[in-house]
DNA sequence: CCTCTTTAATCGACCGAGTCCAGTTATTGT
DNA sequence: ACAATAACTGGACTCGGTCGATTAAAGAGG
């Protein structure tokens, strides 16, 4: 049964959005209220949150579809790549899976907002998930699967630490900055080749 | 003229955190409103907030004051040693500076607050700032002294973030654990060789 | 056509964090 | 005694977020 029961949707994620950027930019981020938005929607204020968990979200939400694809790019790297570099190819195909049009809002209009510091810290948390997703795949791609090393987890928020400059840097570069590709792996390689290095002097897995 | 006029202090930052304390290890972070804390403090709710300027302050602010010793540490390295070397070592000596028994209660006490996500991204944000001050000294080391790299950004929150699995390896170690120098150093090291050795074979400045 | 079920949307009450300000209290200096 | 100063208090306010009950709009089945 694909049909469709129940009452259809009136509004939609793509209106609220569309709102809710529109006084961002007039207004900025904190200066922009919830019940703004929906207003200008044409909503109600409770219908807000069963589209958005949080306000935050309307902002992130574009990224975390960017982020969703990482374990399935991660699980399509070739397992006879050094772990490190596998994992910098798949956060580089991660990000241009979807395209250089339709990179997420908040990213191309970060400058245009202003409150970066009340964004930055809902945007790490959404990050900082990701951590855990990247340790477990150096654990088991190092072959010590009890519990993930420090160098493991290390490496991974230190690769999250990258992403971030990043994309804050190809977010400051203005129009016309290019792919966002280029700008992870400029960031990642002397990271990765680091922990690569250490990871393949650590003494051979005992079994 | 180093007289106190004014009413002297009747409360200190010191008991508002032994009361927070207390009621967190109760009934969590998120299960202990400000209110119960000033209340258990025997304080008015608008003196929580002349010593924090938010609830996660009572929990972030003994790191503020290691945080605040890293400038410190930095300036004083030797400037002959390699850039990630000196800030690697820098980090630690930071880390020590106050010794291993007075350490923040609330990195030895995060295992029992289960409240990890609502604090993480407070913690974060606070180490985030610290990516400033470091992207700024490896660009200063650098001698590239307009705005900074991108190696150098990412460089520095590659290093907030192996300072945060650092830190969590530590704290999740269950007692007796040993100092955090060596949890830092051992996460710090192969992304400071990464990037050192990416920095020496970069182009010579052109000057 | 009527009813049942499902789901979207609404309404209203509520809570906690954080801000603000006006007023009180305790202390030191003159 | 009086002014200046600074800690503390109280209350009102805003905003984000939650919750539960209710209404509205469809399709399904008799």
């Amino acid at each position: 049964m694909t049909t469709t029961r129940g009452r259809p949707h009136a509004s939609s994620r793509e209106m609220l959005q569309e709102a809710a950027f529109d006084l961002f930019l007039e207004n900025g981020y904190a200066g922009t209220t919830v019940t703004q938005i929906t207003q200008r929607a044409g909503v109600s204020r409770a219908t807000f949150f069963n589209y958005f968990s949080a306000k935050s979200d309307v902002f992130w939400i574009d990224l975390d579809d960017v982020l969703a694809r990482l374990p399935h790019a991660l699980a399509a790297t070739d397992a006879r790549d050094p772990v490190m570099h596998a994992m910098c190819s798949a956060i580089v195909t991660a990000s241009t899976s979807l395209g250089p049009a339709n990179v997420p809002w908040a990213l191309t209009h970060l400058s245009m907002i202003g409150d970066i510091g009340e964004l930055q810290s809902s945007a790490m948390a959404r990050l900082a998930c990701q951590a855990r997703t990247l340790s477990e795949f150096i654990t088991r791609r190092i072959g010590r699967d009890s519990e993930p090393a420090l160098i493991a987890t290390a490496a991974s928020f230190a690769t999250i630490g990258a992403v971030i400059a990043a994309a804050q840097a190809w977010a400051g570069a203005s129009t016309k900055r290019g792919e966002l590709g280029p700008y992870l792996s400029a960031a990642l390689a002397p990271l990765c080749a680091g922990v690569q290095n250490a990871i393949d002097s650590m003494p051979p897995r005992k079994l």
